[in-house]
DNA sequence: CGGTATCCGTCACGATACTG
DNA sequence: CAGTATCGTGACGGATACCG
């Protein structure tokens, strides 16, 4: 087998007819890294996650926690009450994944001082042109 | 202080306006993890990478390494010779970076098993409305 | 070979209005 | 409160052509 047990890494993610694809477009959405990080807090109302993560429009967080209910990651409670009242938590499947994106978050956020020098000189060479 | 001190996570990545915000959504966008994941493996020339991340064309793969070379996270050398020579690989502040979205790909490969059977679940109960 | 420029379609996204 | 429906815009993304 040599090589081909150990499969270093080369994930089928890059394969474009691939499932894992699909769920990791929705996980590493716009919307979806910042959904999956706000859960990680606990069990939210729709309004407190679209409060929470800033910026996002109604549709979006509605179309964003579907995919990621239907991939599994999210569960969704629904209480018959007047008015209605709505929970979102992870499932035990998507708590992982949440933690995974919660340790890009950091990671980004250390960087971000070295990135903005990056970003500067890069902006300041093209000038330079 | 309390809870405030240890600030659990609460990132400023929430934040709209926020330099962090823009490098995740570089790094978290469609073709981004797929760039920073294949140049794990290496330096790569900008063909290699073409043809390592399944489906991507020219323009967006340019675009998108660009936005992570601007980020200071990928390395880009050109050796002048002709035919053009361009390699690519990962800066020490992109490597961290990379080795995260890797640990993604990971969870998201355990988990598409599980994926495929919730989807097919969630689909089923949509239809028997 | 490794880009950049241009054109153009599509769909992601936001704003608004409405329902249960 | 938590959505769904509809519509309009603009950015994203692909195809093509051309330059260094």
């Amino acid at each position: 087998m040599g090589v081909t047990e150990a499969t270093p890494f080369r994930a089928n993610v890059f394969d474009p007819n691939c499932p894992g694809r699909g769920v990791m477009e929705h996980v590493a959405s716009r919307w979806g890294v910042l959904v999956l990080g706000v859960l990680l807090d606990g069990t939210l109302r729709f309004g407190e996650v679209r409060q929470a993560v800033g910026g996002v429009s109604e549709k979006m967080l509605a179309q964003t926690l579907q995919a990621l209910e239907r991939d599994g990651l999210v569960h969704r409670e629904v209480r018959p009450v007047i008015p209605p009242h709505v929970d979102y938590s992870l499932t035990d499947l998507g708590r992982p994944i949440a933690e995974g994106v919660r340790g890009l978050y950091r990671l980004i956020e250390e960087s971000t001082p070295s990135v903005l020098v990056a970003q500067a000189t890069f902006d300041e060479r093209r000038a330079a042109r």
